[in-house]
DNA sequence: TATGAATATGAAGAATTCTTCAAATCGAGT
DNA sequence: ACTCGATTTGAAGAATTCTTCATATTCATA
């Protein structure tokens, strides 16, 4: 039994805990973006943005490269669509069951924490 | 598009983004566990697993029952394994590809850091 | 080569999460 | 009721992660 998997398994997950990041991967899913065009999906400053690819890079799981003007993003593996629908599973019927943010899955917006 | 919802998800990622919590859903892949056996796999200190275990029932990933003078935990869903299977996936063939941890996944025991 | 748009980087304070310690709780058995 | 083992809770400082600001790069084009 490997014993320091688990470390790299929980930073794994641990890259995949924030909001800008998974947009991100979300939207690479549909394939290569530029980080302009994903600026202006995601509402946040360039530089937050930056940061968050800068992460995502780091850990191998997007990939980039230039094109003319832009940089372009992508998936390093198509596999993240594996995880992130298997997530989505866990999330949906997770809410369904308790019922509790089902609102926002209904796109009514709002800010609780907790 | 139901825009906090990439809140919840950053938030159900962070959730698994611990080494301990991690195991913990490994072990209970396997079957409900009492919280002393959870504690003899795992090598940490009592409350430190209590913190943990505390996390994931806040989250709803595992439930926990009083079994006589123990606690058994479980997990609240199957799918939870769906998702650690996923993870394993794109874990090993990225580690594969840039074969830097090789090494750990093969036994080795080490601890570097970046 | 100078200018500008796009993107990245470094650093600092704010916010969040971890670990650990001490103390509390809950039953089981006496 | 009392005590013991098992587990949880609250709190505080340490460690990590976020956000933002200022500045740096990089390339394209004038």
């Amino acid at each position: 039994m490997p014993v320091p998997l688990y470390q790299a398994k929980a930073e794994f997950f641990r890259t995949l805990g924030h909001p800008v990041r998974i947009r991100v991967l979300e939207l690479l899913q549909e394939g290569p973006r530029p980080v302009h065009e994903l600026l202006a999906d995601i509402g946040v400053e360039a530089s937050n943005l930056s940061q968050q690819l800068a992460v995502l890079r780091r850990t191998n799981l997007v990939a980039s490269r230039r094109e003319g003007g832009a940089v372009l993003y992508e998936l390093s593996t198509p596999e993240v669509a594996d995880l992130l629908r298997a997530a989505r599973g866990i999330l949906t019927s997770m809410l369904a069951d308790q019922g509790e943010l089902l609102a926002e899955l209904r796109g009514t917006r709002g800010e609780e924490r907790k």
